[in-house]
DNA sequence: CTGTATCCTTGGCGATACTG
DNA sequence: CAGTATCGCCAAGGATACAG
């Protein structure tokens, strides 16, 4: 028995889409990988040389949660060597914009902290 | 000395802002508190209700940590019963769109996952 | 009212080694 | 090539108690 769930209390309308689609890019890396996908489909290798640091261990595990979330899609490729590429889905399709917005939104957070030399901001 | 951060290889220009800034949002409940924070200038108390089953302690240190990237301004009241107003500052007024987008997708990834039925999909 | 101080559990992530 | 298995560290969070 390990039911230590509080009563969950419904949220307004607006922040339960906003913690279910936190809890789908906030890993460290999932936005990282959707980017790289949003731009053409690509194989795990791929993947990984492009974030750069990331273990073969985390990229599957978020790579198969965005596929059980139904954001990526992964086809294997009946090759020789194995193939396996990885896409947005549809569904995952619908995550560049917020993406993107995090991505612009980081640019002017960059200028306005460089600016403004806020204390404890953005690390360059 | 712990120093076991790996050598950081320079990233894309496109990826080291969204880092930046998930570093910023990336908590499980700063969204929330940056989007209540995006309607009106709240106290600690009606953050706390707002938002519902946070712990103070949780809802302490990220409002210090969203105060010390600038986010969040904190302003003390200097009334008998202390009250404390926190409000978006104007770099977390740039945060808006990206929560605004990450909100906008929530709704749509939800009506997507509803419509087809999507296995492990968004929990309604 | 607005926090702080502890303690504890969970999970993310890294490193390394190994497999189909 | 594309993972899986295992180990271990550490930070994020929750619960609870206490403080200014």
């Amino acid at each position: 028995m390990v039911v230590r769930r509080k009563n969950k209390v419904a949220l307004p309308p607006e922040v339960c889409p906003l913690r279910q689609c936190m809890s789908i890019l906030g890993g460290a890396w999932t936005p990282n990988i959707i980017w790289y996908l949003s731009g053409r489909p690509r194989r795990f290798s791929e993947l990984r040389a492009d974030i750069g640091e990331i273990s073969a261990k985390v990229l599957t595990v978020r790579l198969r949660r965005l596929e059980a979330s139904g954001v990526v899609h992964r086809e294997v490729m009946p090759t020789s060597p194995p193939t396996v590429e990885y896409r947005l889905s549809e569904l995952g399709q619908e995550l560049k914009p917020a993406i993107a917005a995090i991505v612009d939104v980081g640019h002017r957070l960059k200028k306005i902290s460089a600016k403004k030399n806020v204390p404890g901001g953005l690390r360059t």
